[in-house]
DNA sequence: TGAGAAACAGTCATCCTTGACTGTTAGCGG
DNA sequence: CCGCTAACAGTCAAGGATGACTGTTTCTCA
């Protein structure tokens, strides 16, 4: 009784052990930060080889950078959905709940994990900035969805980036603070555009 | 020719080692991030032998946990005296000019630094969210003092956490930004309090 | 089908960090 | 003035991380 093994081509084996890699990276960012995500850790996760690891990313610095493509892209593929299902979000309120998952998916909190790391390393802070702006246009993108009746609103312009900013300023706030706190806040947030808007 | 050493108490050569210590411990946290602060380094930035850290700090944990401490307290040094002034600034803008200050000074970064590994790290997190709270309640003092004519103003308690928020979102993207999106959102808030407030 | 290349496996030397450990000096109380 | 303790000095072993290196398997293409 033999295993059958599928038969694959060399690119998909590839591109299979990539993905896993990459995978186990973010993974790890998520739940032990830049620090923790060390080559043996990453390795152990994606059950790989260190001759594999290697062989896809010769050094940890373009193991993370990597991670950065792999990130960002997965957030647009996550935030493009919903783009498209913006106009069944109703309002000024449903719109920012939408905003907010965005800034709590575990892809943000790996982003952020590497955005920590990016201050003291050229190299990833040179693809972070890069990913940064179409991940911003993204964003915008869905803002401009969520809210097709306020985007001519001549106080549009001044609302979003800050209510953008106060959330970047409030997930990362949230490693210390309680979920109340945040339901304050995202209270906060609608008050803040109806005030504006309406 | 002898040279003349003052002599000193046992305390005072301590506490003298210790703030070093803990100096260099900030130093190394602004210039390097909380990775690079070993404790190798910062013994090598105090100019103390091995035995004189361990001795003060058994474990790299306290050292930062330590600093913790000192950076609040430094930071309370720096805000403080802002609040006895705040009289002489004059309105919204000046008061957000001098409120974006306390959010960019080396303290902040190092405070931002450990923020980080805070996530990953229950002894930091727990320090860290205790001394968050007095920082807090000393922001707020600064601005009650900044715009003692708003505190009462309906939209005062709206407006304050958002604009802290989104300061603190600016000030961790600053790393990628360039000071001209800075000054941008230093007028956007300026523009939103007088929007909400005159 | 067979040579060659890509993908992967596993080991190893090197470096770095940490904290334990032992030795030395400076101040303090009796 | 003497013994004691806190403050400091310097070394060392253990563990972990990284990337180089060599060996093996799997596909591809002529």
């Amino acid at each position: 009784m033999t295993t059958v093994v599928a038969r694959r081509t060399q690119a998909e084996r590839s591109a299979a052990t990539r993905s896993r890699i990459l995978a186990a990276t973010v993974d790890c960012l998520v739940e032990v930060g830049h620090a923790g995500t060390t080559t043996l850790e990453v390795q152990r996760r994606a059950e790989v080889s260190r001759g594999a690891l290697l062989h896809h990313f010769p050094s940890r610095a373009e193991l993370l950078v990597a991670a950065v493509y792999q990130l960002f892209e997965a957030q647009r593929d996550v935030v493009g959905p919903e783009v498209s299902r913006a106009r069944e979000v109703g309002g000024i309120d449903g719109g920012i709940d939408v905003l907010w998952i965005s800034f709590n998916s575990p892809l943000a909190v790996a982003i952020d994990e590497l955005w920590s790391a990016a201050r003291n390393d050229d190299e990833l802070r040179e693809a972070i900035a890069k990913e940064d702006r179409h991940a911003r246009a993204e964003i915008r993108r869905l803002c401009d969805a969520l809210w097709p009746d306020y985007v001519k609103h001549p106080n549009y312009e001044l609302a979003l980036p800050i209510v953008i900013d106060a959330m970047h300023g409030a997930a990362r706030a949230r490693v210390v603070r309680s979920d109340r706190a945040t339901a304050k806040r995202l209270a906060g947030w609608k008050q803040l555009l109806h005030e504006l808007w309406d």
